[in-house]
DNA sequence: CGCACTAGATCGAGCATTCAATCGAAATCT
DNA sequence: AGATTTCGATTGAATGCTCGATCTAGTGCG
């Protein structure tokens, strides 16, 4: 971080600034029950810099949706180096419980936020990039005869479903934990239920 | 069904039609995006006929929480009468499925909706008593051995994420199929995991 | 006649969005 | 260098509209 003038009086970048505080604000309180007044009080911008870098409120949750799909789809993509079925599964639980903890806030919007309700016509994200590679992934294993012969929108559907609940429930704060102690027993389970 | 007159000037409970039409709305376009004006044309009622058995729009969706999670409540202790837990676990899932198909606008409610955003300080739905009921269960299969030894909270994790799951994809319409055409694959997996 | 229910017009709060004015930093000129 | 122009960035009060909620005047049934 390069400090161009005094701590307090920080240079920010709008945009960023924006978005940070929709993020926050939308996963907290959701984005019905959030204002552009809100964020304009969280960000510390006036409310027509808000419209000067987004067309309205809902190109602010497109620009979150996109750049959270993006970052999921690159490290998806580095995991699918990894050589088998295993490794990678194991890889995704790790990458997804980690965020959790470290940036509960993206994960949130992620798995529990309902973006149908306000971002229209997109597909959901249960069919983007991201997810659809998590169904390739089962299908190269089973092929490979690393997991077992069975519909792999079910291997899929086990494997996120999992995942997501555990999520949802540290994030809903239902686990004392942090959610690596749960690790080993997820995914175990997961594994029992996919391996030949 | 009892008509007690012309089926085209068929007389209808008002507060039922309400929270028909509520229930349809609220899962299909989100809480946030129906107005009371939607609820009064769809049920065909007027709105002083709303806000006379409705305290508020908030309340109309509290009453439906309500009713659904006692209804899930009577089921599942329905469930809880079979004998052990590879029953009772694949006796839940056969009934999710099946409402899943018959009744999508209540499963929609209880799998999609996030109640949090418009039921302000109301516990969430993942620990309301049908769920407490879930882990219960979980724990009495572990201490009977007839289920693996592990965390109460990750074995309800496993099953209830992949049975969500597998509703979810359904009610989007991912899967071509109907549910039952995946339940044999789903409780397999399932199974595998939790079994000892 | 009385009472539970219905109708629909009306209110007003809250909200997203607009816009004319102003700032300020760099570019251009003298 | 200093003055002047330029133009995107920024401001925030004003606008207009949607929608939940209320109110008053019925209506019809027992």
């Amino acid at each position: 971080m390069v400090a161009t003038s005094l701590d307090t009086v920080e240079k920010k970048n709008p945009k960023e600034e924006i978005m940070k505080a929709a993020l926050r604000l939308f996963t907290e309180k959701g984005y019905f029950n959030t204002s552009i007044a809100d964020i304009r009080q969280l960000a510390d911008v006036s409310t027509g810099t808000i419209y000067h870098y987004f067309k309205n409120k809902e190109a602010i949750a497109e620009a979150l949706f996109e750049e959270v799909v993006h970052s999921l789809e690159d490290s998806i993509r580095e995991i699918r180096k990894l050589n088998n079925a295993f490794e990678r599964l194991r890889a995704i639980v790790e990458l997804f419980f980690e965020l959790t903890e470290n940036e509960p806030e993206i994960m949130r919007f992620i798995v529990v936020v309902r973006h149908q309700e306000f971002l229209g016509n997109r597909p959901s994200l249960s069919l983007s990039p991201p997810f659809q590679k998590l169904t390739q992934i089962m299908e190269e294993g089973i092929r490979a005869g690393e997991l077992r012969r069975m519909d792999p929108i079910v291997a899929s559907g086990v494997f996120y479903g999992t995942v997501a609940r555990m999520i949802q429930l540290r994030l809903e704060g239902v686990l004392e934990k942090r959610l690596d102690w749960y690790l080993l027993d997820t995914w175990t389970a997961i594994w029992r239920a996919l391996s030949p």
